[in-house]
DNA sequence: GGGTACATGTAATCAGTTACATGATTTA
DNA sequence: TAAATCATGTAACTGATTACATGTACCC
């Protein structure tokens, strides 16, 4: 009813029906693959049981195929509209922890070198992932997505920047 | 019994029961808050809920206290140690996204402007907090708290410097 | 026509959060 | 001695994950 019973992944899949119009389940997870997946996944059973629970708010309708499959279509409503436009129009100020298993790590004692090098087998890979993301999808792109991705690599760079310095510390 | 079921919230515990020796629940919070709290922040409740779960796994032994408060006081078994170390001895090569719900909120369209200078109020002040700690604790620190807070140090500088240009970009 | 990958969904579990509740100390 | 604040714990909920299960389409 009131807004607080909606979760940042209430409103990705709110968001992501409000663009699209109209979407199922595996639509949302094609969307949320090719945008915002590698900054913040949902596992697949959430977009089916998430699109519920708002339809269930009157947040989104819901609509059952009859024929073969019976797939589930979803499209947003007034009151999923308003509570979306609410969301977006308050900045939050939420605080973003980092919560990086390999930091746990290190801050637990583990062998710095050993995890610097483990973590610098993903970090390196996924910047130039995100790099050539950029160069080659760049100019197409949605300002915002460019702004998210400009995000992810200058993340991605300062990681790989601080594992190299605990690997060259030794 | 196998290690599968233990999360990253479970080697907090398990790593600060080792290093205290022996804990309550509410040290627990003390160290947490005192060290890694601000990367990784554990709800008091769960430090009350997670070492009885790992009593029964074998990991702590717990002793009640018989007076007063009869508070719980945990340490680590054997076990506890070896399930510890095997975490700590495999370098982690797991992803942390950055679920920041600030990028969030850009990625679907939020005024860039308003949502700049909310999230700068944040990070600003959380980076300088970072610093002052460094220059005030850093020397005595030990090295991996160290190494750990110059991370957090590097990251709130990437979303200053992130905020600031999505700000002057306008 | 057999396999493999894509597509679609449900069930069960549980970690983590929120809320509630109260005892013990300090401090004004 | 009243009021905060610190300390200690339990209860209830639920979002998110994991695991299971099956249908459909394409391809060799």
């Amino acid at each position: 009813m009131s807004t607080s019973r909606l979760t940042p992944a209430s409103y990705i899949v709110l968001g992501l029906v409000a663009q699209a119009g109209e979407a199922t389940p595996y639509q949302l997870k094609q969307q949320v693959a090719a945008s915002i997946g590698s900054f913040w996944s949902v596992p697949h059973a959430q977009l089916y049981k998430e699109p519920e629970r708002l339809a269930k708010l009157g947040l989104l309708r819901e609509e059952v195929e009859t024929t073969g499959r019976r797939r589930k279509r979803y499209r947003i409503t007034a009151s999923g509209e308003t509570a979306f436009a609410e969301w977006l129009a308050e900045p939050t100020r939420e605080f973003t922890e980092l919560r990086d298993p390999g930091l746990l790590q290190l801050f637990f004692g583990a062998d710095p070198v050993r995890l610097a090098e483990a973590q610098l087998e993903v970090h390196r890979p996924r910047l130039a992932e995100y790099e050539e993301s950029r160069d080659q999808f760049g100019p197409q792109l949605p300002h915002a997505m460019r702004l998210v991705l400009e995000s992810g690599i200058g993340h991605e760079r300062e990681w790989v920047r601080f594992w190299e310095r605990v690997l060259a510390d030794g």
